[in-house]
RNA sequence: GAUCCGGUAGCUCAGUCGGUAGAGCAUUUGACUUUUAAUCAAAGGGUCCCGGGUUCGAGCCCCGGCCGGAUCACCA
């Protein structure tokens, strides 16, 4: 492949310092007893503190000025500048490690190791005055170079999509708020994580190779085990697994986990994604409801520091008690159509009504959700429970206790999206058997999403499981909210992407 | 999968009517001991995404493809 002359320079430089007995590579660590953000934030010259320090980061801006010069060194917490003075670094008479390794031979994005000590410079920014430095990797690739005046201005900014995915590695390095999102997205799922530890409740990891894709209507990816000669499933779900586990007798199970859907990719959805689930004994629906309040009020103060978030041009709140609703009370009130009482053919006339399209295969489930999905969903802004969903979408749950035709489910929308599912789960194995061989119908009529019936997990049910109140919580799409990003990618460390175009190599 | 927009130097982008390929940053050389989008002087750097076509001549027009984004469809 042929360099650039950006390429071949530092490959020349990476030569020379080898021949100057320099390893490029060096195998021993160095010492890091100070990080950039903590001398910016706690420095003070009346205190004379941080005057021995050593850390170490990359060279991202160079101002050479003869026989001193300024960098900007970035490490993970952020971004410090070097003060460089060419007697200070060389005393003797030797002047190469200066004059020859840190003006000709270093690179912007090398990698270095700093002693020295922290001072103000003349026009107040607090540096460090370095007496010491090592080289700890060599960049042979110049960086997309970012500039920031002193309002905080970007210049040049690194934003192709595309690059930015690829090569994450580049974007975090030039992008540092992007850095940020990612310490959320981590801080999200350690805050929720605590918050089920404190109740007792057990973290377990579940099959993702499943031999029957349960638990949720969706296209798998099918792979195959060689010694087993089957064919498996990436897990679409991981529900059935679950509930095992409560018919085994754990009072209260979660799960974060990768789930995989063979469905199409945009601004909200990735093929793999993460999702967290949890099912506690002994509990509904309505007691859900309050955790999820709970739960999601106290996650936010802890990412954001607020229990308020902006989102685009929305202000979300976070602290409960959010609005709920019913599935039939949410149409009503935003189409005027009370469709408690259709039934499918008249459903079917409603979206004819209202514009929306309808195929012979969908159910009298499948017609609400569209309704709901084409005329409420977007109205959805602030935290709102949906409950009370028609039993033909939601093979998983128990019947409602007192609506009939309805199971008790609710769905959290915030934005105008989904971000949680829960039920009280369905235990009567009799009804459950029932509830698969109703989707075995829907999928003869043609639904390819129809959820296929597991009869292991039947047998469990029918060693009896405790009432069950179970949820799921879109990770990413609680990220997005969160971060206020606006698309899937830019919470996903690498968002799938279509193979670049292979270059022609040598052999 | 459909439609629209985009792909030009390492990066961000211009490129007029189809007529020698441009800028800023980065890079190279030189100057400079408190600069900070450092500055000053000079220089080098291109498979214009790929493949066809039209034309005397294509970065530009036409056809096909690849990759990305947006919107839609499907889905969470």
């Amino acid at each position: 492949m042929a360099l650039s002359e950006q390429e071949i320079v530092r490959r020349e430089n990476l030569k020379k310092i080898i021949e100057l007995g320099i390893d490029p590579y060096p195998p021993e660590g160095w010492e890091v007893n100070v990080h950039a953000k903590e001398i910016l934030e706690q420095y003070e010259p009346d205190k004379n503190n941080f005057q021995e320090i050593s850390l170490a980061g990359r060279i991202m801006a160079r101002r050479i000025m003869g026989k001193a010069s300024f960098a900007v060194l970035q490490d993970e917490t952020g971004r410090i500048q070097l003060y460089i003075n060419r007697d200070e670094i060389c005393p003797g008479e030797d002047k190469i490690l200066y004059n020859v390794l840190f003006k000709k031979l270093l690179d912007l994005g090398d990698i270095i190791g700093v002693k020295g000590r922290a001072f103000k410079t003349k026009t107040g920014e607090t540096s460090i005055r370095v007496s010491e430095f090592k080289l700890l990797s060599k960049s042979l690739r110049p960086l997309p170079v970012v500039k920031r005046d002193e309002e905080g201005k970007v210049y040049d900014a690194f934003t192709d999509p595309e690059l930015r995915f690829r090569q994450r590695y580049v974007d975090l390095i030039v992008n540092p708020e992007v850095r940020e999102i990612f310490k959320k997205r981590s801080k999200l799922i350690q805050s929720m994580r605590r918050y089920f530890d404190e109740h007792g409740w057990l973290e377990v990891e579940t099959p993702i190779l499943q031999p029957i894709h349960g638990g949720a209507a969706a296209r798998p990816f099918k792979t195959h085990h060689n010694t087993l000669d089957i064919p498996l499933y990436l897990r679409i779900a991981n529900e059935l697994y679950l509930k095992r586990l409560i018919v085994g007798g754990f009072e209260g199970v979660y799960e974060f986990g990768k789930m995989f859907r063979n469905e199409g990719m945009d601004r909200t959805h990735n093929p793999e994604f993460t999702s967290m689930e949890i099912y506690v004994a002994y509990k509904d629906y309505n007691w859900m409801m309050g955790m999820v309040e709970e739960c999601l009020e106290r996650v936010s103060k802890e990412v954001t520091g607020n229990t308020e978030v902006q989102v685009g041009d929305q202000r979300i709140q976070f602290a409960g008690p959010y609005e709920k609703l019913s599935m039939y009370e949410a149409i009503e009130k935003y189409t005027g159509i009370d469709i408690s009482q259709m039934d499918e053919e008249a459903l079917r006339q409603t979206c004819k009504k209202l514009h929306i399209e309808t195929d012979p295969s969908m159910g009298k489930g499948k017609l609400i959700d569209e309704i709901f999905g084409e005329k409420v969903e977007q109205h959805l802004i602030q935290p709102t429970f949906i409950t009370d969903y028609p039993i033909e979408m939601t093979p998983l749950a128990k019947k409602h206790r007192s609506k009939d035709g309805l199971v008790e489910r609710f769905e959290l929308f915030v934005n105008g999206k989904e971000i949680a599912n829960a039920y009280t789960e369905l235990n009567d194995p009799i009804d459950q058997r029932q509830r698969f061989e109703e989707q075995l119908k829907l999928a003869n009529r043609g639904d390819e999403e129809a959820m296929a019936l597991d009869e292991d997990f039947l047998r469990a049910l029918e060693y009896g499981m405790p009432p069950t109140s179970g949820l799921g919580i879109g990770i990413d799409r609680l990220a997005m909210l969160l971060t206020n990003q606006h698309s899937i990618q830019e919470v996903l460390f690498f968002p799938q992407m279509k193979p670049e175009a292979t270059k022609k190599e040598e052999a």
